[in-house]
Order: structure tokens, then sequence, then C-alpha cells
DNA sequence: TAGACGTAGA
DNA sequence: TCTACGTCTA
């Protein structure tokens, strides 16, 4: 009755590789890649402070991705997503927020996992560890403040476009 | 990539007894249960009509469990939920609502999934099939049409309590 | 208890 | 595009 939980780990996750493709969120659960049933920050409490471990780019909120080893990541909450029907408000540094900032802080990395359209239909892909370099916490067309995280990513690992093998 | 669709059917399900508990809805899918990931009724289309095939009570809404045998459940639409912010409508006959009803007419059998409660956790029970007796379209108290779909039990099943085993 | 980059089908 | 008896974490 009870799922296996693989628990939460920084870095990377035993036996998973880049360019892993997972179908559901609920999958990247019980691979142990990211705890959050919808939200895009995971983090965790490591000594004292929460960290930011993971994060999924659904592409739901105005993310740019730069070249392949850089990611501009938007800040939850503010309700910043497309088609969102509550009324906008200024993004706060806590939660999820908080939890890349410090992050950044202490230069730990964060998993991305990137959801892509392949042959019609949506996959998420595991993109490796990158690190949060800093933030902007500007106004947006709305006027309301909104986080963006830009990431970039640990040298060293096997490009992700090499990786996918459909 | 893809997942193996077991697809929709009418009657029992291979290999799934009464009994047989499932922890998400995502699972029920998997199975062939129930393909609706949230909607209570699913159904599909036999000789050109809709035809109900299998509900899941998840108790948010006002359903009624009369005898063992015997399952009054409620129509979908107008927001007939617990704790719903939308304004209550009228209840339409179409959709899911309109598939009971073909059910009934034709006497189609229905699975019956019920959402129980087990040691505070909930699971999703089969509980068998059904035959859709009569449906009633009165108003209820907030002066909306709203459908209960009264359901029977096919004789000759085992009951559910008696293959329950936690 | 409420928020969160969900998901499939009509 | 929108609805629908979702589901987990904090």
């Amino acid at each position: 009755l009870k799922w296996m939980d693989p628990g939460k780990v920084v870095g990377s996750v035993c036996g998973v590789q880049i360019g892993d493709k997972f179908k559901y969120r609920a999958l990247l659960k019980m691979i142990g890649l990211h705890s959050q049933p919808q939200a895009g920050i995971d983090f965790a409490k490591i000594e004292g402070k929460n960290l930011a471990i993971s994060i999924v780019d659904s592409q739901r909120y105005l993310n740019v991705s730069g070249s392949s080893d850089t990611l501009i990541y938007s800040g939850q909450g503010g309700h910043g997503l497309f088609g969102s029907k509550s009324p906008p408000k200024d993004q706060q540094l806590v939660s999820g927020n908080m939890a890349m900032k410090n992050s950044m802080d202490k230069k730990s990395p964060v998993r991305v996992i990137r959801k892509v359209a392949s042959f019609g239909m949506d996959v998420f892909v595991y993109d490796g560890l990158y690190i949060v370099d800093r933030y902007t916490d500007n106004k947006n067309a709305e006027g309301n403040i909104e986080f963006k995280f830009h990431l970039k990513r640990i040298p060293g690992q096997p490009a992700l476009h090499s990786m996918l093998k459909w």
C-alpha cells in the first residue's frame, strides 16, 4: 500500500543518466529525481537550510534557454503562468525561490529536468547538474516582481543532445 | 515512450477481481479499470452511442450508499462538489451524464470503484458490476438541477466486504 | 489546509 | 481549449 520512497538526494541520482526520459511527473518522484507532483522547484533541508535540489522546466513560465549550457528559470508564485486566471501578484523570496537563492549562495548543484516534445508527445528529460549563478527580481510586463534564476550547466557532463536516443 | 494502453472495455476487466485495491487514479487507467484522470464517469462509444463503463465514487459529491448492493451516484457538472468556488449551475444531460442514461437504457454493466479510507490512507477498491436502474433530476438545496443515478449491483458477485484483505 | 510548471479526454 | 469526484508536499 505504500510507495517505496527513494528520498531526497543532492546531486546525481544513482542509476539515472543524462538523456533518460520519463513520461510522467509521478515517475520523477518514484526515481528520486524530483519529489514535487506539480511544483517546479524541489528542495530539502540541508544543515538547517532549504536548498533547491531539482527543477522541472515545463515551459509554462516564460523561461529562456540561452546556449545549451545556460538556463533562466522563473521563480514560483505570483501566478505567473500562461493562462492563469488568478490576479497576478509580486513573487516572494520564500519556499522554492528562497531555496534557489540558498543553493546559489552554497554553490550547491541543482538537477535540471526539461519537458520536451518528441513525436507529438511530451516527455521529461534529465539534463544534468547546474549551478545557480545569479538571480534578478525585476518587474514583469504587468508590473509585478518576478524572480529570474540564471543557471549554468556544470562543465564536464555529456551534452544532452548527444545522449538523446529516441 | 508510450504507455501500454489497455483500452476501454465494457464489463469485467481481465485479471481484476472484486476487492482489488489501487492507491492512485493513474493506476486505474493503467489497469484499464477507469481511464479518466479526474472525472468520475468514464464512457466509450459503443455502436454509435456513448455508454458509461465505469464510475469512481470518491465521496466528493453527496452520494448515498444504501444497502451494500445499491449506490446512488450524483451526475457531473454544475459544480456540485464540496468546497467548489464556482457558482452552482443546473447539471446537463450531456457527456458522462448522458452516457449513464444510455447505459441505463441498454442495461449495460458499469464498473464501480469506491474510494475508501483504510488506516488513514485512501485507496480505490474495485466493487464489481452494477446496472443503472433509474435516475432522477430534482433540484438540490441551492435550487439547481442535479442528477441522481440509482445503481443496483448485479447479483451473483462475491460481496465486497468478503474480498477485502488488508 | 492551500498551493503547485499535472493530465487525459471531450 | 477547458473540464474533470486528482494528488502530493510544505
